[in-house]
DNA sequence: CGAAGTGTTGAAGGGTTTCAAGCATAGTGG
DNA sequence: CCACTATGCTTGAAACCCTTCAACACTTCG
């Protein structure tokens, strides 16, 4: 079946579809791929460190983050990963990886065999295109993040990534413009942010205490859009959002994108 | 003329030929390039940010710095980019990037038409593997640089790059095993590692006080690899540098690596 | 009920920044 | 040859952001 009629694929599929050169022959190649879909419990390491995999996976629903531990045992969590991305681009191309994947709320992931993905990349140019443009944002947003830890202060990281978090679900279809389930613990938020989790806690009380957010039993709601991308330093250009995608069976947006902050592109 | 009988070229072949699908096929299509070396003068901001651009650029000699502007006027370097790197792998699948480039010394630069390459790209599976591991391994290290500004102090990122960079340029071929020239100013080195000139500076000294590295002139010497590397929790698996490779006309290389920086992978 | 995980608060300490000044070197033009 | 300037390196003192350590409240779950 294509996955264009599967519901649970469409997040990924908007992300390809970003690609101007993915086309109906791309997605017949990709359909044809023998694709296992499962689900992930929370707090489970799905892809291990160092071990060269046998799989491509995929976030269809959930959050996944990406995480290196230190020998002082701190951690660091260089990429969240939400619905529509995938988890291990780089170890198509590379023999093992130092980072492991683990799932932060229940997720339902998608694994490809990788031999047979690289045979459809190769055969398939707009699939190529789609994937490296991915890569690419990738990559972006991980450049994004080293200029927030470099020069960023807590609130200025904090802010940024919330706007981050909620502009990439709401272009997926995974969120509404102002708000968003967050699962994230302030510990989690700390190996993001590379804080403790007890000054994340006291940033956030200051986020809440000016009436920028509002945060509790894991949903996000976002009051003042403007403040909030204003403390963050935030201009979501370098997410490379596109145009509004048509998401499945969702009705037209014409909103400019989640609390206007991609107003300005 | 093939690339490989252009000495110049030598580092930029030692990274592609890292990867085992990098064939003669390949660097005749590679050669077949409409390419241009020209030099570029220190302190020029040679890729600007936010144009896309018709061509991609290869550092073949020199220091490059890709660079991100804040709005209060502080800077950030979330790559630099040594002799074999290429600028803007990004700029490939992306329309637009925030990212401008910065010749930190006199470099050599060698621009290939964007199409052409793409071109070459969609032909050439040994060459677009190639290209995908460099851009795997780009991606390892700015996840390194993000783990060093999240979870490391002054001492350690500084101590971190140091090994980096000597590890990287002589994996090129482009340093000895335990000296190289260091061009960067304190200032630079502060934009890379997130922290003020200043502080560089007394970590530096600290450094040099212990006796781990000799730091003058643009040259650097590392006197004490083991203490250097314990002292930034160095592993260099993630740069993924192969078994030595045969650099245009240099002897055998029997060490394993500089410093032994890479002893324990 | 006890245990574990998460969030919250307070006080003390430290790593880094900020501000300021001085020194050295190289290049420039009179 | 000598001001003069610009750039980069060095040093000191004060201020600040964040960490560390500790304790406690709340919820969930076995």
């Amino acid at each position: 079946m294509s996955w264009a009629q599967r519901p649970a694929f469409a997040p990924f599929l908007v992300r390809l579809r970003q690609s101007a050169d993915f086309g109906p022959a791309d997605l017949a190649a990709l359909s044809a791929l023998p694709v296992e879909v499962r689900p992930v419990e929370a707090n489970t390491t799905f892809i291990r460190e160092s071990r060269r995999g046998e799989h491509a996976h995929v976030v269809l629903d959930g959050w996944a983050a990406r995480f290196k531990i230190l020998e002082n045992g701190s951690r660091q969590v260089p990429a969240l990963l939400l619905a529509g991305d995938v988890c291990d681009l780089d170890q198509l191309h590379l023999d093992h990886v130092d980072c492991g994947v683990i799932a932060l709320n229940r997720c339902t992931v998608a694994t490809l065999p990788r031999d047979a993905l690289l045979g459809a990349l190769d055969a398939h140019r707009g699939l190529r295109r789609a994937i490296g443009r991915m890569a690419a944002v990738e990559n972006a947003i991980a450049t994004q993040w080293t200029v927030c830890l470099g020069r960023g202060s807590a609130r200025e990281r904090l802010a940024h990534l919330l706007c981050e978090l909620l502009a990439r679900l709401h272009a997926v279809g995974a969120a509404s413009a102002d708000a968003c389930t967050f699962p994230l613990t302030q510990e989690q938020m700390a190996d993001v942010l590379g804080l403790t989790s007890v000054h994340v806690n006291r940033t956030l009380q200051g986020l809440r205490s000016e009436g920028l957010i509002a945060l509790r039993d894991q949903r996000l709601t976002v009051l003042d859009p403007r403040a909030l991308r204003r403390a963050g330093g935030f201009e979501g250009h370098y997410l490379h959002i596109g145009p509004p995608q048509d998401i499945g069976a969702a009705r037209a947006r014409p909103d400019a994108g989640p609390l206007g902050l991609l107003a300005e592109a």
